[in-house]
RNA sequence: GGAAGUUUAGCUCAGCUGGGAGAGCAUCUGCCUUACAAGCAGAGGGUCAUAGGUUCGAGCCCUAUAACUUCCACCA
């Protein structure tokens, strides 16, 4: 039952309509097979609230190509969707929201922000999941997960669990970075830094009893308030005397000691350095040492404190610094103002200047999780492809801190810890129940009000998503996964923890290979961004040229890892490639006969036909193998040259004097044809799976109903021709040759003109007659072993042939005679170069023995070049 | 401060383990040849960033330099 093709291609007419059978008929869902191998891709999740963009597209499309072909190849392939709930990113347009409506938080209290995030999550929740059907995604909706689902959820507590119970996860006092305008903390990568022009403010800090003044030199002088100490290195020959001594802190009626310690560099600044515990990372650390108090003196929305603050309490932190400024220039304790370039942290969601806060918060112990995630990158059995991302993940790995995990949003997993509320007890209960009595003194208990940082749930993935900590079935069979895709943006964020998380708590990695792509940027280079406005919607590309075109486009021409720049004209070029196969398979269809079944291969084939089949067989195992080492780009290079260049531009054309005579010639072309066009269709059906499968409807296609399962193509030894392979090659060069020599004398396609062959392939020339007079536009054609020049002729020389075209009036002797000179030339320089090589010991004894006889070969063609041309121009003068 | 990447035709990019430089677009010439003008047949255009080195042989490997990009760290 084969379909008609629509005269022009239009994917939109077919696109959806082939999406909705292939869901309707299963054709996505991935079954738990013992006879089958499994492979596994889980899907990054995007936001559950968020549309697709460029970034989704691409990396849609180079999964969607890697499960589609491991499917036909036979395995039980599983492509696991989902969504994350993006945790801050969430929270904060749902609070967006909100304000329009005149709302806050805490005018909604807990549950009722959550009443109305999860009806947030459920209005835009399957937004993108119909954005992705849209772009052809083949993933199994049946296992559709969501990181606040059930499982997932249950898989958090667990791992939380886990991991305080082995010491890994602990809660306490750190330095950690405030985002004061979203008010929580936020992990060391959520943190970006950004080169400021600042000041550098020296400062006099008098002693208690008089003896004068210590300049000290910062760049946040609001921090002053909170000031425990002055330190100076105890090397340091200038401050000695002084260490131990007290300082009257400016602008309170504070005293600090100056204390010794080694953290501080000699030779930057004054060689003091204020010392504020509660606001500085490496200031925590030094108050460690010496037991100085920790002073917090700002607000969780960065303004100063009451009761710290003096009368610059309620001021912002920027006001209070002018403030204060100003006054200590006014008491005359300002030494200097310098400028000075430094970074500023500023939050990633945001962008607001982070505050660095001590804050009591959980956090994971990194350095043990990290050991065995480094081995098994190192060790080769967990790979990054391309390799060098290896160095960053490593780089990180091995400097890695803990991680700040707890957050102050409410959108999220909460904390599964219960602190009792006797001050007698005080016990923490980490229990996956909701619970409300201390399991310890039954007094009430208080349950944590933090959540967890959102990449914690998104590090376990891979497995609780597949069931962990359950042993079900799916997970057994498609865990560890085999393939992770995703940008070289979140490699830390989300790879790295994915892989830790893995070997912690399942024992296993939890994929073989990472395949890291790049960013989509716009014309100019530039990171496609909201703020830019420079984004392109992919969904308006696939409304102007089908999703066929935008993976097409997003494959095309890309290696590994490398980023692309976006061009609307790169599109329509895929566009009309596709349009190509249309055409290519309308002209195979309309001169087939109505009961054409399925292709069979005669025995006896014609040389072109064994040409184009051994061409065919070669792309199979190319295409195959750049797959299999995800050069996605080079195996759709390798189909769109056999398309184009060798299938349509040639075969195509050389069927068309067979097909117009008929009978069996006739038929063993069009056998021919669709048997390559069938496996043309298999093999780009990875990269453009709509329009091949509405091309595999019209085709003959036998058993297959769709051609998403059907079996992808193989190698096979009996197609290769390599002697016909060579020989037709002659014919297609010769073929060429005549072509250029006509164009550059302006003689008109339509024109026939004589041919005389002078070959010693003569048998194979003769075979040729018809496809010299269909694509070379010749009329009278003879082909003998020797043939009389003569007046008013133009010679075509190739290695195989010369061919002889009586012009008349067109040919001016003189200029034939400097063409052929010009030839001549060149075929020397040819021979020159080659039998240099040759003369060459060190290649000779060198070189392998291939390449000396790919050479030799070489060579020998160049010189019987040489000969016809010679004896061209003997022949004319 | 540390690391990685990029540098190839006018533009955007390929070039897999080293064996006489490729594609698309753009430009030029000629074609409505009954699958396709979203097309066909041709042409021009490159000291593969620079300087050394290894090798019989380097766009590819090594070293240095320059420009651009990115990531990481962050001394007040």
């Amino acid at each position: 039952m084969r379909k008609e093709l629509e005269k022009t291609y239009s994917p939109k007419d077919f696109e959806e309509r082939i999406y909705k059978s292939w869901e309707e008929n299963g054709c996505f869902k991935a079954e738990v097979d013992p006879k089958k191998k499994p492979y596994t891709i889980v899907m990054p999740p995007p936001n559950v609230t968020g549309q697709l963009h460029m970034g989704h597209a691409l990396d849609c499309t180079l999964q969607d190509i890697l499960i589609r072909f491991k499917r036909m190849q036979g395995y039980s392939a599983l492509w696991l969707p989902g969504t994350d709930h993006a945790a801050l990113a969430t929270e904060a347009k749902i609070v967006a929201a909100m304000k329009e409506e005149g709302l806050t938080k805490d005018m909604l209290g807990r549950e009722g922000f959550l009443e109305r995030a999860w009806d947030w999550t459920h209005k835009y929740g399957n937004r993108i999941k119909e954005q992705q059907r849209k772009m052809g995604t083949s993933c199994d909706w049946s296992r559709d997960r969501f990181t606040m689902d059930e499982g997932c959820s249950r898989a958090v507590q667990k791992v939380f669990m886990n991991l305080y119970n082995k010491g890994l996860i602990y809660r306490g006092e750190r330095i950690i970075n405030w985002c004061p305008n979203c008010k929580t903390s936020i992990s060391d990568i959520e943190t970006e830094y950004e080169e400021q022009d600042g000041f550098f403010w020296h400062i006099n800090y008098p002693f208690s009893d008089g003896s004068g003044c210590l300049e000290i030199a910062t760049t946040r002088p609001e921090t002053l308030l909170g000031d425990s100490a002055v330190a100076v290195n105890p090397k340091d020959g200038r401050y000695t005397d002084i260490v131990g001594k007290m300082l009257k802190l400016p602008l309170t009626d504070r005293e600090i000691p100056v204390i010794a310690d080694d953290y501080v560099d000699m030779e930057f600044g004054t060689g003091c350095v204020k010392i504020t515990p509660a606001h500085d990372p490496n200031d925590f650390e030094v108050g460690k040492r010496h037991n100085l108090p920790v002073i917090h003196m700002m607000n969780d929305d960065a303004t100063i404190k009451e009761g710290v603050g003096g009368k610059y309490a309620g001021m912002d932190r920027y006001e209070a610094r002018k403030a204060m400024v100003k006054d200590l220039e006014e008491q005359g304790l300002l030494v200097k103002v310098e400028p000075h370039k430094h970074n500023v942290g500023t939050c990633q969601r945001c962008g607001t200047t982070v505050e660095p806060t001590a804050s009591l918060q959980w956090f994971v112990s990194m350095k043990k999780l990290a050991k065995p995630a480094i081995d098994v990158v190192k060790s080769g059995e967990l790979r990054y492809v391309p390799k060098r991302f290896e160095n960053s993940y490593l780089y990180w790995m091995e400097n890695i801190r803990d991680w700040c995990i707890s957050r102050q949003i409410w959108w999220g997993h909460r904390i599964p810890a219960f602190y009792c509320q006797n001050p007698e007890c005080r016990h923490t209960e980490i229990t996956l129940d909701n619970i409300d009595k201390c399991p310890k003194c039954g007094a009430p208990v208080k349950q944590d009000e933090d959540t967890l940082d959102t990449w914690f749930s998104s590090a376990l993935w891979p497995f609780s998503t597949l069931g962990w900590p359950e042993e079900t079935e799916d997970y057994k069979y498609f865990y560890p996964t085999d393939t992770l895709v995703t940008g070289y943006d979140i490699i830390t964020f989300w790879v790295s923890r994915m892989i830790f998380s893995g070997l912690e708590h399942t024992g296993q990695k939890p994929f073989k290979d990472v395949l890291i792509h790049g960013l989509v940027r716009d014309e100019l280079g530039r990171k496609m961004s909201k703020s830019l406005g420079n984004g392109v919607d992919p969904l308006d590309i696939i409304d102007k040229y089908g999703a066929d075109a935008l993976r097409l486009t997003l494959v095309t021409g890309n290696a590994p890892g490398n980023d692309m720049r976006w061009s609307e004209k790169k599109v329509l070029n895929s566009r009309n490639f596709i349009n190509k196969l249309w055409n290519a398979s309308r002209y195979i269809l309309m001169n087939l006969p109505e009961d054409f079944e399925k292709p069979v291969l005669p025995k006896e084939l014609p040389i072109e036909d064994k040409w184009i089949l051994s061409l065919y067989n070669d792309l199979i195992k190319n295409v195959t193998a750049n797959l299999e080492a995800y050069e996605l780009g080079v195996a759709v290079g390798n189909l769109y040259d056999f398309i184009w260049d060798i299938f349509c531009d040639w075969y195509i054309e050389l069927t068309k004097p067979r097909i117009a005579a008929g009978g069996e010639t006739a038929l063993a072309a069009q056998n021919v044809l669709v048997y390559v066009m069938r496996g043309i269709l298999k093999t780009l059906h990875p990269f453009l799976p709509f329009v091949t499968e509405e091309i595999w409807q019209s085709m003959p296609h036998g058993d297959n109903d769709t051609l998403m399962l059907a079996k992808w193509c193989e190698y096979d030894e009996k197609l290769s021709f390599a002697k016909e392979q060579e020989d037709f090659s002659r014919i297609v060069g010769a073929i060429k040759a005549v072509r250029v020599q006509r164009n550059e004398m302006n003689v008109p396609p339509s024109k026939k003109v004589s041919m005389f062959v002078e070959t010693k392939f003569t048998e194979l020339f003769r075979s040729a007659e018809q496809f010299f007079a269909k694509l070379a536009g010749a009329g009278e054609f003879k082909v003998s072993e020797n043939v009389e020049n003569s007046e008013g002729t133009v010679t075509v020389v190739t290695e195989s042939a010369r061919i002889f075209m009586p012009m008349g009036e067109l040919v001016d002797k003189e200029k034939e005679l400097s063409r052929l000179e010009k030839e001549k030339k060149a075929a020397q320089k040819d021979i020159d170069f080659l039998s240099g090589k040759l003369n060459n010991q060190g290649f000779l004894a060198k070189a392998p023995a291939q390449q000396i006889e790919n050479e030799r070969a070489k060579l020998k063609k160049a010189e019987e070049r040489m000969a016809k041309i010679i004896a061209s121009i003997e022949g004319l003068k």
